[in-house]
DNA sequence: ATTGTGGCCTGCCCGC
DNA sequence: TGCGGGCAGGCCACAA
């Protein structure tokens, strides 16, 4: 489940193409062309070179010189291939087998290399020109100011962290365990949280996000390992709660998460 | 406008 | 051993 953390080390691995010939652009799979992008319109990369490898949330930005910006979405199961290899050593959920049929999107450069999006369950996406502005702040550098506008709202908190519009990065995973270690009810209303308790979350995201990032990612967190049912809560042994909040499965300690 | 719901996709895992 | 059903979740269309 590709979330900020995966994409961000996708993005890593993406400036390595930086400043290289494209020479092709192969699209398998024209399912994964999104907002009319056509295949037509990718292989006009053909002779650019990408100067630019940004992020915004789990969006991963490829710029050109002159041409167009491309846009590559990783869904849940979407990994990033350069030169062959992949930009994230082991994704939970996302099988290790390299399957030539699971190659969605690839470009090939004039050395030889190529970036490629592999992608089993064909969530994943590309398109030409993606609008940024629909994006919320990024969750590695959001402001404290930024997360109190977000969570300005009635609806669950984690259903608002999780609205990439407000709050762009954070998937099911990151946000459970950042409430757990907050120690914040998902279910809550956003703007019911105290201004003690914003800045603990925005404490906690800041940590979380930095800590999970050094340890190898989004299934790497404290409780992660107990989102299974029946499981205990890891800080004081409680029942864990399993849910539905905002749409997604969600995790939470009734205990100490209120 | 805001919030919630269902569906898409398909590999994987569990129980029978 | 094979098979069916549920599940995973990012994202989008649509409903209320």
């Amino acid at each position: 489940m590709p979330e900020i953390l995966e994409v961000e080390s996708y993005r890593v691995r993406a400036e390595s193409v930086l400043r290289r010939a494209i020479v092709r652009v192969r699209t398998p799979d024209a399912w994964i062309l999104k907002q009319g992008t056509t295949p037509r319109q990718l292989r006009s990369l053909v002779g650019e070179t990408f100067v630019a490898a940004r992020r915004r949330g789990k969006l991963l930005l490829l710029d050109t010189a002159g041409g167009p910006t491309l846009g590559v979405r990783f869904g849940m199961t979407g990994v990033l291939e350069v030169d062959g290899a992949e930009g994230v050593e082991q994704l939970r959920y996302a099988s290790s087998r390299r399957d030539p049929g699971w190659v969605r999107f690839e470009i090939e450069f004039a050395d030889g290399g190529r970036l490629a999006l592999r992608d089993a369950r064909r969530l994943g996406g590309v398109q030409l020109e993606p609008d940024e502005s629909r994006l919320g702040p990024d969750a590695l550098e959001i402001t404290a100011a930024q997360l109190a506008g977000a969570l300005d709202s009635a609806a669950p908190l984690k259903a608002r962290l999780m609205d990439q519009g407000r709050v762009a990065g954070l998937g099911n995973l990151l946000t459970d365990e950042v409430l757990w270690r907050a120690g914040l009810d998902p279910a809550r209303p956003a703007r019911s949280l105290t201004s003690d308790e914003r800045r603990r979350l925005h404490r906690e995201l800041r940590g979380t996000l930095r800590q999970l990032m050094r340890r190898g990612g989004s299934h790497t967190g404290d409780l992660h390992d107990a989102r299974v049912p029946g499981a205990q809560c890891p800080l004081d042994g409680a029942a864990l709660e399993r849910r539905t909040v905002g749409g997604r499965t969600t995790y939470s300690c009734p205990r100490h998460q209120t």
